[in-house]
DNA sequence: CTGAAAGCGCTTACAG
DNA sequence: CTGAAAGCGCTTACAG
């Protein structure tokens, strides 16, 4: 394996002057023959730094640790592509962590605390991430961006969560609908019910208590829950479902209970994914922002990695936007 | 931050004392008062070793590289599960890549390749995944273990593809189909589509070359390539699609086309998958061993690190499983 | 049973 | 414009 040493061997120059010709130097000033002949060294050995070496040198890895509360729900491919697309910009590489792997005493634990293997963590909260996992990576000393919340001990980015919700209930009272319920979860995402109910109350249409239904995410939790919106008197016309993979669960369960969805039922997601698109009936959503959000975070990490002041905000671009399917035409 | 040296202090002793507590050694031996003064000084510290001081010192990092296709594709969940289950037991992390991401030039491909940065790489071969790409991974030295495909060139794991197709085909069969199509990827997974033909020769069905229609994997892909199977004459009233993604959108278009599933056309996907359960109709799938493949790959990468013969295989336990429902029923 | 020293490969002030 | 040396934090033969 080439090294700096048998490189500055084979350009016959010292490995201060290889160092300085791949990474610069305010110290070290090459001449351009010198530079060339070194570069022709590097590409012939097909040289690669020693990322080890590097990163216990600079005290910095370059790795940014990515925490998903589940890698497997598809409404997170879009903000993931603009983490990576963001930290290939900034020349960071990406360690992607499952929530529910991240668990106390794990190796991925671990590795996020105190090794130093990664530079920052960024995190997606989510019932499968305690607060025990959370302190511990507080602990660890470096820089966290929390994704989609607002944080008062982290930096964060958030989205318009209210707005979102509140943008998905308007549309279903545009289409006329006047009980109208929310399914899904309602602990970790209070701004969107808050977003639900604003929308209901300025149209002047009913919200009891019991047409917000508590439920976890994912298709089979949908679809277990869905018996609870039947047997609301009067029954709701239309639910919004928090989120989109809840919604699929969701679907199912009305045409089980032999609903025509949407006549019987108006059913629409939270969040876009591009399985909605592909059911039948396929799914209306409200599209926010997950890619910005992305790339929103990593360059506040970058901003935090490189001691600059950190400006914790809303993404208000683009607008979350309701995408209209079969399930609420 | 706590170091070795710091800890030795701490506890009275030197360095080599404080690794040897750490990690054991053949040269170093420590008295059971030592240690146990040695550990609460650890304990106290919080102290975790420096990742790359140790993979500097040790030339190893601890970390796998693995790369598929698509990291959105839900049928790797169970294969990722595997791979993750392995690698704890083993004290390896785990470093996800995307192979759409995994570009010549790229930053994920680099860390592959001779930086040191992962101690070898897991591939899942695909149609994003470039021969170029699979060359320099090659050059980079590490040891490579192939997912899911025979190689000539790296140490393998394979899946009994072409019984899962025969077993899926045969399902068909038994349902009483006598023209039954394939849709779905054909260039790299052809095990499939023979697996597909055996079943029907078996039982004297016909198996015309424009039953098989080639389709990329995605449920948009199988949208659109669906219009085909249509227009065959005889046309099929069944079809195994290859994989589970794809025949979601195969589902979607034969509704649209107007045709009921199971009753104008049955559908069965390759690969399980939670959504599955989850449509309406819910659809029929062929079960593979996806999470021992993970497993196995993993102890065979770490049978490879440690320099030991590796065995490469076909996992035949357990049995490839057709699960029914809707779309076949 | 324990300590002192070398070295993994790199970058960076410092000296020339 | 270039080289020699130190040191990041760790582990491991070696010496005692």
């Amino acid at each position: 394996m080439a090294t700096v040493k048998s490189i500055a061997a084979a350009a016959g120059v010292s490995p201060s002057v290889v160092s300085a010709v791949l990474h610069g130097s305010k110290h070290v000033r090459v001449s351009e023959a010198t530079r060339a002949r070194v570069q022709r060294a590097v590409d012939a050995a097909g040289y690669v730094p020693n990322h080890a070496a590097r990163a216990l040198r600079l005290q910095r890895t370059g790795v940014l640790a990515l925490v998903l509360p589940k890698l497997d729900n598809p409404v997170y491919h879009r903000l993931v592509d603009g983490i990576y697309d963001a930290a290939d910009a900034h020349g960071y590489s990406v360690l992607l962590g499952d929530g529910i792997r991240a668990t106390s005493g794990s190796l991925m634990l671990q590795r996020m605390v105190g090794g130093g293997q990664v530079d920052g963590t960024l995190i997606r909260p989510g019932a499968t991430i305690s607060e025990d996992v959370l302190t511990q990576i507080r602990a660890g000393g470096g820089p966290i961006v929390i994704l989609d919340d607002v944080s008062a001990e982290d930096h964060w980015v958030a989205l318009q969560d209210e707005l979102g919700a509140y943008l998905a209930t308007r549309h279903l009272v545009e289409k006329g609908h006047e009980r109208i319920a929310y399914l899904g979860q309602t602990r970790y995402q209070h701004d969107r019910v808050v977003g639900y109910r604003r929308a209901l109350s300025e149209s002047g249409l009913p919200a009891p208590d019991d047409y917000v239904i508590h439920s976890l995410q994912g298709t089979h939790d949908g679809y277990e829950r869905f018996p609870t919106l039947l047997d609301l008197d009067p029954r709701p016309t239309a639910v919004l479902v928090n989120n989109v993979t809840t919604a699929v669960g969701v679907l199912a369960a009305a045409t089980d209970a032999g609903l025509t969805v949407p006549d019987d039922l108006a059913v629409i997601g939270y969040h876009e994914t591009t399985i909605a698109a592909d059911l039948r009936p396929s799914l209306s959503t409200v599209e926010m922002p997950l890619y910005e959000l992305g790339r929103v975070g990593v360059d506040l990490m970058h901003t935090a990695l490189t001691g600059e002041p950190v400006d914790s905000h809303t993404i208000t671009e683009p607008l979350p936007r309701v995408i209209e399917r079969q399930s609420t035409a």
